[in-house]
DNA sequence: TTTAAAATATACTTTTTAGTATATTTGTAC
DNA sequence: GTACAAATATACTAAAAAGTATATTTTAAA
């Protein structure tokens, strides 16, 4: 069982987690903090050693559920094509994301880019081993005979995750979902051409 | 001729622009600004009315400055095909970008999507304006029977930009430019099938 | 060259944000 | 139920950042 100090942090990052998706690490600060929690600095000084600690917590939980829940999307599809189909329609709402304010791996990768190593290490990772799960996807496919020989699975996957990603911010900014539509569709399209 | 009070705005402004697309427009403050710039405070505040003043026309001219530099890049393609082929190269070098910190188009959508709905509102018109020219020379490439109809040009448009934009943070946050060449390849490849 | 206005520098205040010391409350083992 | 430790709240200090008043320097017109 969870100790009540353990269930108030895991509220805490909870709580952060779409706060700093939406703000950015170097938008929110600790009182954004405390006044969505409801708790107080002695509180969360408790749980956290200093803003950077948090932060980073923060973005850790944040990476995770993301990726879980892509990963729960995936795992619904019964062949390669059937899972590549479930995470090309994961984003399908770009405007309403699984965490409010967008795709937390991009918005991350963004900022960390040039400001924060540690987390940019983090999404890199994310990032890095999500290509290797979508390469290897693609390659069973073309091994059991559901594409073709000709599909580069590094190219596709890569191109795949930059499309949909690109297209979230795209769409969020101005403010339409439409073009999302027509994306998806032909990643889908240009999976079907490599369909046996 | 320019005055010395204009002369001075404008390298404040210049000097701030990789900054700003670096550690974006929360990231930065106005100490990192004189010390860039060398200048003092009396000095900055007498060009600009308060940070958020500085930071709009910062913005404001990276934006500019981009867009301009992509006009220049399609500008020197003869045909349309030849134009989007320039264009799709702009970003071959996603991590020693034209302004320094990547794609100033994208990291302001990215930031300001939440926050700064100011900026917000500049950066969906450069995008929408954007897609506007592309769709017009993809429209015009199937006029001149450069393309096939079966080129939908608004789905091509905006698929190619996301890919791109999408593709320069990946390649950025895990340190290599090579997946980038392979996409804008594939996208080359993509034009090519839609060729007569 | 003189001089008045414009531009810039200096030294300050204010505001915001992070962080801490200590008091109070709450949970739990005895 | 009591007592002790863990958790949380309060009220503070410290640091960082924004912004301002005023002095000084520079520019350019007369």
């Amino acid at each position: 069982m969870l100790t009540k100090a353990e269930k108030t942090k895991q509220f805490i990052l909870e709580t952060a987690v779409p706060l700093y998706n939406e703000k950015g690490i170097s938008g929110v600060n600790i009182d954004d903090v405390l006044e969505a929690t409801k708790l107080t600095k002695g509180c969360l000084y408790g749980h956290f050693e200093n803003k950077d600690d948090l932060s980073e917590q923060v973005i850790d939980l944040a990476l995770k559920k993301v990726s879980e829940k892509i990963r729960e999307a995936v795992a619904k599809g019964k062949t390669p094509k059937g899972k590549l189909i479930a995470f090309i329609d994961f984003y399908k709402n770009p405007i309403e994301t699984f965490i409010s304010g967008g795709c937390p791996i991009f918005n991350t990768a963004v900022e960390s880019d040039d400001n924060y190593p540690v987390m940019k290490k983090k999404v890199a990772k994310v990032l890095r081993i999500g290509q290797e799960e979508l390469v290897a996807l693609l390659k069973e496919g073309i091994q059991i005979g559901e594409f073709s020989k000709d599909l580069d699975p590094a190219v596709f996957a890569f191109k795949m995750v930059a499309a949909i990603e690109g297209g979230i911010v795209m769409c969020r900014v101005m403010e339409t979902a439409k073009p999302m539509q027509g994306l998806l569709k032909s990643l889908k399209m240009e999976l079907e051409q490599y369909s046996l």
